[in-house]
DNA sequence: GTCTATAAATAGATAGAC
DNA sequence: GTCTATCTATTTATAGAC
């Protein structure tokens, strides 16, 4: 039962088959008989071409997902539109299918352990360090722009992975419209002191 | 070398040696093997008491989290501080040492596979339909609620789950004070018509 | 109640034929 | 370049001795 006799590309076929694995399955739930299966090929071709199952799904994290990049070049710019900027930004990640993806693989990956976080925490301080250094506006701009990150990873895992019916079903431009102010909020308004609430 | 000759409370210490292990492993990263090391036991007590793998993962988040229960209760009251009484109840919840590791558990495991969330969504879904309904006000209620709900778990998945620094870090008021806020612009304030932004 | 020994299943990886 | 067959390790689970 030859199959596939002359692979134009299988080496691709395979990495898109195991998008759509470990995107659902996560990394220890995805099997390489699993997505061999997807893929229509044997699981030794897997490993002829990638080696091991973890370089087959850093190969799967790969190409697009410039994530970091995208985010931080939309920070520039006039104050007002900030938040809306960085949701549309961060948000289109996962509305975008050449990227969604790897946006559902990585987060659910790097939540799946302490160990996959160890892993992948170096690449989010990075990002958290470098942003807000240039453009967030005010003192704190750190503690700022990570408050509004972790507003967005929140309203997208709802969304895209858990898929809970109110978020999941809205559609993009009303989920930006009903996400940017309060995203906003947290970038330009903080806390100043005396706006502070009540701390009890 | 026989251990733990007269097991007091034998059961017990493995239920909270196995939400140690499951927080910080996952369902499928943890074996059994390690909760009974990190139990002091042997894996055989493990099935004599709870017969699987996945039943004693389910006695691990029994006890308290009545989390929904004590989330609809804090909506009632003036609208005023909602947004600040919400975030404190949710935020407890992973604060408290008494169920910290529930939240990280529950979270992590539905957050794993789409298999994990198609059995955690019904009690999600319930919870969202059961809230709007009487205390967030405004139309929408539901979307609203979904929308705030959404922010904190995001806050509380970086903070207590991904542990980058800055979010890590910051005091419990504080974080309260500086996430209230955007919580309760999710829950009063909306979209009216007019105050929404422009779609593109 | 607790442990030893082992079964039974599953998964990642490899060797080699075609 | 692709597949068959198999190895080895790991893991859940069970049977039965002490």
């Amino acid at each position: 039962m030859g199959r596939r006799p002359g692979g134009l590309s299988t080496r691709k076929e395979i990495v898109d088959a195991a998008r759509g694995i470990f995107a659902s399955s996560g990394y220890r739930g995805a099997t390489v008989r699993a997505i061999a299966d997807a893929a229509g090929v044997d699981p030794a071709l897997i490993h002829h071409y990638f080696g091991s199952k973890e370089k087959l799904f850093a190969a799967t994290l790969e190409f697009p997902v410039h994530a970091p990049d995208r985010l931080l070049a939309v920070l520039s710019g006039p104050r007002e539109g900030l938040g809306e900027r960085l949701t549309r930004a961060y948000l289109e990640l996962w509305e975008d299918p050449a990227t969604h993806g790897q946006m559902v693989i990585a987060v659910r990956a790097s939540l799946s352990s302490d160990e996959a976080m160890a892993r992948v925490r170096p690449t989010i301080v990075d990002m958290l360090s470098r942003a807000p250094a240039s453009d967030v506006p005010g003192p704190d701009a750190q503690t700022r722009f990570a408050l509004a990150m972790a507003h967005l990873v929140g309203v997208a895992a709802v969304r895209h992975i858990s898929k809970v019916p109110p978020l999941r079903d809205l559609g993009f431009e009303e989920l930006i419209a009903r996400t940017a102010p309060a995203v906003q909020l947290h970038l330009t308004e903080g806390c100043e002191p005396g706006e502070r609430r009540r701390t009890s």
